[in-house]
DNA sequence: CCAGGGGGACGTACACCGTACGTATGCCTC
DNA sequence: GAGGCATACGTACGGTGTACGTCCCCCTGG
């Protein structure tokens, strides 16, 4: 009973699985056709090669992000609700979503959230140059964020002590280890909210001075 | 006349050399063993694994930061010429940096720059919660910043035609179809510094703030 | 009903990888 | 000079991505 045709689609599923059990080092072919009970010269039949496959993990995550929109929101609102449902897929497929940040997409995957962000900040009142400003302003916050979130630990486990402070020299590092618990731990969300509602009242004043001026 | 006698700095230099001219996928003990003329296995007298000789990579390029600190000057030129240190460093070294923000450091090499922005802030009048929060938000920044602009393009030419925008259908994407020139070339060092402008001031009304409130 | 063909599954094979282990060779100390 | 130790090195093993050839099933045309 072969269950089901294999795909490029099971394939890929099967890879975002195995990254998010035993993270992206466990990847190979080999155990991916084992996972799918198929032999490794099979899988070539549906995916090109191992980073055509990676790529696909990228674009399968990417594709997932539920964007909520509300087109009668205030534009604040919605920008936060954008980067928000970036913050909740990485969330949900942490390892996976080193591979997405890391890697740069060839499809257009990428494409559906970069056209909502810029059509939410055209109907704001940004002109083409302002908003493509903007929006690389926010991809670079949300990824950064991101990537320290889920990179700071291999497992994601609540993070138990503290990743950067292990031990330091209090004579060379003061301020470091002053601060060492407030630096080992962290409230991710808090944070996160933080530095969003900061850029976002950034560019609405940005905007304003803009409108009054021209 | 073995030149040089054989040393962790030496492989590392080796690796970092590699990683730039051939990209971190050419990376193997055997090429860099290769490049130095040396057997395969010397190699391990100096490093213990591989793992270990890429965190020296990151180690190495981090602690070659260049800081150019002036005490006197005001907070808002200090961190804005750290951050920029940053962004030098990454433009020294494109492929390694994709090591460095995708590695997370164990060593204390990384704790430098951290211990240096941390006493800037404090010393702007920030508390201490308030300082470890916009170090995490301007390294979020940073980091999300040079991911684009090293990553966009593995060879980090001078990025020929666009990375995203190859062949878009104007029909389901209107905006990026509109943008697409907008899109597609990039003046990084003034987005960048846009973006840094934009987190400076916000962070100095953050300040002012809680300055006259407390 | 059968012949032919195309596509998918699979085994084998090769070049390369990280590295454990054993060995040889130089220098440094007693 | 003898002993010991750090370093350079060769060999070998298990793992990797994947090119290539083969087999089998199913679908189609006659």
């Amino acid at each position: 009973m072969p269950s089901e045709p294999l795909s490029r689609a099971r394939i890929v599923a099967a890879a975002i699985d195995l990254i998010e059990r035993e993270g992206a080092d466990a990847v190979s072919m080999r155990r991916i056709a084992s996972d799918l009970n198929v032999g490794v010269m099979s899988l070539y039949n549906h995916v090109p090669n191992k980073a055509s496959l990676l790529d696909g993990v990228a674009e399968s995550v990417l594709s997932q992000i539920e964007f909520t929109d509300d087109p009668g929101a205030h534009w604040t609102d919605r920008v936060r609700m954008q980067a928000r449902a970036f913050r909740q897929i990485a969330h949900h497929y942490p390892r996976s979503t080193m591979l997405v940040v890391s890697r740069q997409l060839h499809s257009n995957a990428g494409l559906f959230p970069v056209e909502r962000a810029l059509t939410t900040l055209r109907q704001a009142g940004f002109d083409g140059a302002d908003a493509v400003r903007m929006l690389r302003l926010f991809i670079a916050y949300v990824i950064g964020s991101l990537l320290r979130e889920v990179g700071v630990t291999p497992t994601f486990a609540p993070v138990p002590g503290a990743a950067p402070v292990g031990d330091v020299d209090p004579e060379l590092f003061p301020q470091v280890s002053e601060l060492a618990s407030l630096l080992g731990s962290c409230d991710h969300e808090e944070e996160f909210d933080f530095g969003l509602e900061l850029l976002i009242q950034s560019i609405a004043v940005h905007l304003e001075r803009k409108g009054t001026r021209g």
